[in-house]
RNA sequence: CGCGGAGUGGAGCAGUGGCAGCUCGUCGGGCUCAUAACCCGAAGGUCGUAGGUUCGAAUCCUGCCUCCGCAA
């Protein structure tokens, strides 16, 4: 057996550090070191954070070095210090793009672990859109790294199908889990030489930006399907939210129902109206909200400086919250 | 010192200086072919915590603990 692949690793938030802990296990693969991203103020109290991957980094007694950014000499320089006697650099959900001068560091090139089937949703958010978007299956590809984003020819992947209750974060570390056992395999095939690169096809290629808060505002035109499918994708942030009496109303968890599964006291509810319907055969009575298309089940609400409360309990404390018309 | 909200019987809420309440649950009884429905009754709270103000504090002031929204 050979020595071990000299791995340098490149992540920041609990993608990376997924991918970097099972990397770690891995005998075929020596790790020489961790970069992240610096501490930054997180939380109520915005105290400073360290960064996932920086955690896992330290709990593997793993040298790490954080950088704000690549583009100086100065840091570059750094990181080639840093990087010395890495044949490679592994890259998973870093978050700062590598410039050419980073990517001509290491004698085997830049890898990246990208999550989905490229060159389909390429860029910052591909997890939560593929969610958005209903799929079937998503997958992981590993990639040579190039100056564009997510654009380099792609070396390996593997394919998931979605659970229809998959959250972001699960889906997020089911990926995470599949891509660090696929490095397993890629990598040291990669060095062997025993990989020919395939380029993308760049009219297949979509892209997926920066997830903003205001993304997680519920529009009640669109279909229950949609809404549900986001309550998914946007978990736990931005989560989705709409307007009652002024304030903030978060939905946790979510159920779809066609109206034929429902029937409810008076006239089905009109988009964004709130009432109590029983479900048909069982008599059960739920709250549901109207939608464009069929009626959205909340499973749990909560109101700001609330806890996030069962549906049946939030209805307790807020009896007139049936008939309200949120948004 | 980033901004803000909240802690009240088992659960969720109301009560902003003067007898601690509502919905649900629990327990007992009744009604019913039957029930998660309905009727009658009961138990269950040092109002997060430590001080302070007051004739009197769940309520006003201060510290602390815990939970949460915003921002990042």
């Amino acid at each position: 057996m050979t020595e071990p692949l000299k791995i340098l690793f490149m992540g920041t938030p609990s993608f990376g550090a997924t991918v970097l802990r099972r990397l770690a296990a891995e005998p075929k693969i020596g790790l020489t070191g961790v970069v992240t991203q610096p501490d930054r103020p997180a939380g109520r109290k915005n105290l400073l954070t360290p960064p996932e991957v920086k955690r896992a980094a330290l709990e593997l007694n793993l040298p790490v070095l954080q950088l704000e950014r690549l583009r100086s000499e100065e840091d570059q320089a750094r990181l080639r210090e840093f990087a010395a006697g890495a044949e490679i650099f592994v890259v998973a959900a870093f978050g700062m793009l590598l410039p050419q001068a980073v990517l001509d560091i290491p004698r085997l090139q830049c890898l990246n672990v990208h999550g989905s089937l490229l060159p389909a949703y390429r860029g910052a958010s591909p997890v939560a859109q593929a969610l958005l978007d209903g799929l079937a299956e998503t997958g992981v590809t590993i990639m040579k790294m190039e100056k564009g984003l997510d654009t380099g020819p792609m070396l390996s992947r593997v394919i998931l199908s979605i659970g229809a209750n998959d959250t972001q974060p699960v889906l997020m570390d089911k990926l995470a889990v599949a891509g660090a056992d696929l490095l397993a395999v890629t990598l040291p095939e990669w060095a062997a030489g025993q990989l020919e690169p395939e380029p993308q096809n760049p009219l297949q290629a979509s892209h997926t930006g920066i997830i903003k808060k205001e993304a997680g505002q519920i529009d009640w035109q669109q279909s229950a399907t949609q809404i549900e499918r986001k309550s998914r994708a946007y978990d736990p942030w931005p989560g989705i939210f709409t307007a009652w009496q002024g304030q903030t109303l978060k939905l946790g968890r979510c159920a779809v129902y066609e109206i034929e599964q429902l029937e409810p006291e008076g006239d089905f509810p009109s988009a964004g109206q709130t009432a109590l319907a029983a479900l048909t055969g069982t008599g059960q009575e739920i709250l549901v909200i109207g939608t464009g298309a069929g009626l959205l089940a909340p499973q749990e609400l909560q109101l700001p400086g609330k806890k996030m409360l069962p549906a049946s309990e939030f209805l307790r404390g807020y009896r007139h919250f049936i008939g309200a018309n949120l948004g």
